[in-house]
DNA sequence: CGAGTGACCGCAA
DNA sequence: ATTGCGGCCACTC
């Protein structure tokens, strides 16, 4: 249950993110806290843009809930994708944190 | 190997 | 709600 992966901080981020749920979303800063550094939301950041660009990125929000910039297409896509996903939207153009923010540690409690 | 960069975050006015 | 500034850490050229 403890595999070496602690030296591979990308490889965590791209773990997590290639484990987030269907209609589901998470912050940066959150999965750069679940790798052990919650200062390095901006390195999830770059690793979605220099890592494996085939994991679910797009289910990968800021903190306040809105989408990212440099996204391949623009916060318009970025949307798009999501509420494909059937990801709620407010009227503010943010994501409904309340019911898309994805938490792991409630999967086990319900 | 060295220096710069960035799909961020938090605080203050 | 908006604007301005620093920090932080891994990745890339």
């Amino acid at each position: 249950m403890n595999q070496p992966v602690e030296d591979n901080f990308r490889q965590q981020v791209q773990q997590i993110v290639a484990h987030i749920p269907f209609g589901r979303v998470m912050t940066y800063g959150d999965i750069a806290a679940m790798c052990g550094s919650p200062r390095a939301a901006r390195i999830v950041g770059g690793i979605a843009h220099y890592g494996d660009t085939k994991l679910p990125w797009h289910r990968v929000v800021k903190k306040n809930g809105s989408l990212a910039e440099g996204y391949p297409g623009g916060i318009p896509a970025h949307e798009k994708h999501l509420r494909a996903e059937g990801v709620m939207f407010l009227p503010n153009g943010r994501v409904n944190m309340l019911e898309a923010q994805w938490r792991p540690a409630l999967e086990g409690g319900g």
